[in-house]
DNA sequence: CCTACCGATCGGTAGG
DNA sequence: CCTACCGATCGGTAGG
């Protein structure tokens, strides 16, 4: 029932020709942030309102409420997850080695905004139930379709003949998912700053490279 | 400062043969699985009071804040920790192939009780500079002694030259806790209720496994 | 978009 | 005096 006006430009100010981000994609953005820092419960429409510079209530004129302004964050994710797919999957077939492919665009996905990787885990922690449904249907399709490449891999000998595809893959976008969410903490464990996060980093790659590939023969 | 009466009477000597649960410990067990399912924040003093069946105002005087409650609940689970590593490294030397058993009797610990695993990665997001200092602090010794042990390994040729041990031994046992964690959600993709969580299992042990061994001479 | 508010509930504390 | 609690309510703030 709320009005839908187009929040830039309501006829007069608005004649900068640079797009500005609209009054919702600020919201959002800012939402995105707090949840993914803090969770949907600790975070408060007061505190997004803070970021973005309005009102509480302003926020509730553009997301009917909390709850829906959580959902157009998750929307917002997902959407981009499945504009980037392809584009990920294009560019790795086009790679000599395109598991490898995949997988540093895996990471550069979540490594590009941090956040996205802290609000999947929690997600998956707050609402497992939701969460559930929601994987399957987003990282469903992208799971067979690799999986089917790993498989091929698996009959030309490429890969160990042990791997379970879909579990494989599973463990390894956890990976990704819990390293870029927790490099910070963790990584500060084997260095300080850049340096752990590349430790890090590397052995995560490797981990994934050495248990899927077989073992090459000493040439 | 609080008093460390022995919880069950004030007179009459331990005579009860069970061990009754006192009522601090009814309110960290409950406040843990609170916490780890729901996080700090969403977790209501009301909320623990009613699983406990006592009144809230009861928790505030066996805990002065909700905060110290919390605190109550990552000593118990630290000292958990600090208690069972002994016995696991020394379980582990005894077996054949060490780091399988390390691994899994890891992977054991928050099997036991998911809820370590969702309260450690709670608190890695929701307080990620106090956490560093504790992960460092209880972690450190368990990583560097473990880290020796993979160095020579690397030195017999028995694990692989490339690893990185520390930053590998994290990897581990970020996959461990993220495992569990979500164990239910993901492993829910590939395959319903025990099959997927054994399949999920199984592929992390192999993971683990894989890219820290050296590949084996055909024999 | 803001000011002015609501029912409810938060963590914590009062006296008994 | 102590303990282990209770019913009631404090000042503030949540989502709406």
């Amino acid at each position: 029932m709320r009005n839908r006006l187009p929040v830039g430009k309501t006829g007069d100010v608005n004649t900068a020709t640079v797009e500005t981000p609209s009054t919702q994609d600020l919201i959002r953005r800012a939402a995105m942030t707090l949840f993914a820092s803090r969770g949907y419960e600790a975070t408060t429409l007061q505190a997004v309102a803070e970021v973005v510079g309005i009102s509480k209530q302003a926020i509730l004129h553009h997301f009917r409420s909390k709850e829906e302004l959580h959902d157009a964050v998750l929307r917002q994710l997902i959407d981009h997850w499945n504009r980037t797919l392809p584009h990920l999957l294009v560019t790795a077939s086009a790679t000599r080695n395109r598991f490898d492919a995949v997988f540093s665009e895996l990471v550069a996905f979540f490594q590009a905004d941090p956040d996205r990787a802290r609000l999947v885990l929690r997600e998956l922690m707050d609402r497992p139930d939701v969460t559930r449904k929601l994987l399957s249907d987003v990282i469903g399709p992208w799971l067979s379709s690799i999986a089917t490449y790993v498989r091929i891999g698996q009959e030309r000998g490429v890969h160990r003949a042990d791997v379970d595809p879909e579990a494989y893959l599973l463990q390894v976008l956890q990976l990704a998912i819990i390293g870029v969410a927790t490099a910070d903490v963790m990584s500060a464990i084997v260095g300080e700053g850049p340096e752990g996060r590349e430790r890090s980093a590397r052995e995560l790659a490797r981990i994934a490279h050495a248990s899927l590939f077989s073992p090459r023969p000493v040439a």
